[in-house]
DNA sequence: GTAAATTTGCAACAATGATGCGAAAATTTA
DNA sequence: TAAATTTTCGCATCATTGTTGCAAATTTAC
């Protein structure tokens, strides 16, 4: 049983085409996916409504997490220690590159505490920083 | 000449029906509007191509600013301390109640800064908070 | 008040995403 | 391992959101 296999029986998905071809797309990226690049690097193999429902199942599972982008295009990425453990991912700072428009998961560096005004009360944090990446440098 | 014409010639746009009506909306609300709120505010009175132009032109001149929310639709608001100065805001925490699911700008809190891995050059953060707001407690 | 510049509304289009449903595939069961 | 059951897929269809071109209307500048 290989690894993509693994990660969708231990998330109580069946196995099928679409969820190992996509699941391994995310595994050899090492930035988050957006659905058309989903789309088009899975080619004509599987339906538009597939791809959707794909990622959905992912996002229920919570193997793969959405990340806020400032222009408001979806994108989705699979953090590394959640598909080794299976834990839930703290809130880690995600960046986006301005140059390549990578799209980068910071596991590392977790969201800073914010002091609220009086009377809100924090629940959850999510922080996007844009710039330059390395290899864009 | 009333406050709504200020901003408007302020900037260097021409006063129109639709300016004037969505700078009024912004101005009595005290949270980000997404396009559908204003759409549904101005009832029937301008065409929803207008409206789009209409934001596009007031974020083009700095008037309003997007924010990035969790489920991916875009919102608009309008700083206080952006309209009667003209200055570039700095860089706000933005807050989206969960509960009234209005949102906020804490223009008192400034986005922290935080210590990216070795390559990263950092241009701008983005930082929203979800939670529950002083009226919804 | 008129000419020039800008903005509007309409029509049309593109992209993105959701739903219902029969067919197909995967899983369970015996 | 074959049948029964459950899940998923693909197609058609629809809704929403956002964009563009262009002629008509409005605003601004002179």
């Amino acid at each position: 049983m290989n690894q993509v296999e693994e990660i969708l029986k231990k998330n109580h998905l069946s196995v099928t085409g679409s969820r190992q071809k996509i699941m391994q797309l995310f595994l050899n990226s090492n930035g988050a996916l957006a659905h058309a690049d989903i789309e088009k690097k899975t080619g004509e193999s599987f339906d538009r409504v597939t791809v959707y429902r794909t990622l959905q199942s992912f996002v229920e599972k919570g193997i793969i997490h959405l990340i806020p982008t400032r222009d408001n295009s979806i994108k989705y990425a699979l953090c590394k220690d959640d598909c080794e453990a299976g834990h839930h991912h703290d809130n880690h700072v995600h960046f986006i590159c301005d140059e390549c428009s990578k799209t980068i998961c910071l596991d590392d560096v977790t969201v800073p505490q914010v002091k609220l005004p009086k009377g809100f009360t924090p629940q959850h944090a999510e922080m996007v920083v844009n710039g330059i990446c390395g290899e864009c440098k």
